[in-house]
DNA sequence: GAATTTTTATGACTTAAATCATATTTAAAT
DNA sequence: ATTTAAATATGATTTAAGTCATAAAAATTC
């Protein structure tokens, strides 16, 4: 990872969207860009916090490891978002570990100057307070689902929200570039029964493959096997 | 459920104890109080969002459910507790559902009311940012102890969790009146599976029973069990 | 461009945990 | 007090999903 002075144009990130205007100067003057390399771990669980990032361009993955073989895909950070927020509130050690997916760009702000922005835009910190309720409303889904969801669910979900967050390209293809490993990661299941999911899903004819690339052929069908049904 | 109008005190919740003198009238004129039952269901997942909940006496669960039978415990809201806060974001409808575990009385404030709460005690509002911050720390460990965990580690988490939570009666016993049931639901597994390694935990000396409660023998040992073991 | 590492692909086997079945005890309701 | 319902206790069986083993294909590195 490398420091590099001005990259980031202060005017795309979740921070600097819902700022005061007459903060930006500030922000300008705090930021640190990192460029970062396909695999390089910008934090680590366990490491005391010590700011709060933001992706400039490039992706990011954010996971909890568990022994030292295994890891669950928390959530994938792209371009304007947030993350390393997790260490935000009473504990002083990241609770998850950020790697680039990709090469890119991120931002890094101290959490003085994070929290002294905090204090100064209350609608950043409104708006940081929806988002925090978004996200735990998703891992509080996530984590029903994987005390009951079976995996081939879970995997179509996995697909659903990939699709969702990242789009189609011209032929129909979810944009991302994703390993197997990493979707199993995602999904919460060894590779081996994520492959296996993977291939029912394309004999099922929900999905196709083509090289590393997956499209989604019935998402309507997909998202009823993943689906957050509430029974009455 | 049967609304009360003045049976809280106005100084004992998650929300009074943060918010500014001055606004303490304003609550009381707004806020309504309910006593509820054993076992009342004080909104369900789906429900629209109303408005935000806090416990003035007694216990509520919040949890999801998985087709009709199963559910998943996702924490215990005790005396003082915010709860319904789930249904703030980007939705209309409660990710969750609440219902009380024991008899007691709830406090409710109206959305709009509550987010007006918001906007003049931005101290309350940073301390609801920060505390939705530690509930998605825990929300993320416990996805990644679901997805990897064995069940006897996850039982031996739940009630590490419960004894700090709630803390032990004079004899040592943990002090919460649950069902095995709803043990299961908060381990995310089943009655019987539970059952099971809560035989294991008393034939290895870590815990004890007695009728429906529950003592922690060797804490080390358990939380040990039970740990967020970052390794390196 | 050869060599090594990583990712993908699959079959065979094992195991943890769910399901099913059925007592027994305890608690709640009439 | 008696019936009914709910919670607890356990054994037997099934199954979903993990582990192991190994090979081919891609991607990186030297």
């Amino acid at each position: 990872m490398i420091q590099k002075a001005n990259i980031c144009d202060t005017k795309s990130c979740f921070m600097c969207q819902n700022c005061l205007a007459e903060w930006h100067p500030a922000i300008a003057g705090n930021k640190t860009n990192l460029k970062v390399k396909k695999g390089d771990v910008i934090f680590k669980e366990g490491d005391p916090v010590t700011g709060i990032y933001f992706v400039y361009t490039g992706l990011v993955k954010v996971y909890k490891k568990w022994d030292t073989e295994k890891e669950l895909i928390i959530r994938f950070a792209k371009e304007g978002a947030i993350f390393g927020h997790r260490g935000l509130g009473n504990n002083r050690t990241y609770p998850v570990s950020a790697a680039a997916m990709e090469a890119g760009v991120v931002c890094y702000i101290s959490l003085e100057f994070f929290e002294a922005t905090l204090k100064v835009n209350s609608n950043f910190t409104y708006q940081l307070l929806m988002f925090f309720a978004d996200e735990l409303r998703e891992s509080e889904r996530k984590m029903r689902n994987l005390a009951h969801m079976p995996v081939k669910g879970r995997v179509a979900e996995a697909l659903v929200a990939l699709q969702k967050q990242f789009g189609t390209n011209p032929e129909g293809f979810i944009n991302i570039s994703i390993s197997r490993q990493d979707l199993a990661s995602y999904s919460g299941a060894t590779y081996e029964t994520v492959f296996r999911m993977i291939n029912e899903l394309v004999n099922d004819g929900l999905i196709s493959l083509s090289a590393k690339s997956i499209k989604i052929n019935k998402l309507d069908t997909l998202s009823i096997l993943a689906q957050d049904i509430t029974f009455p």
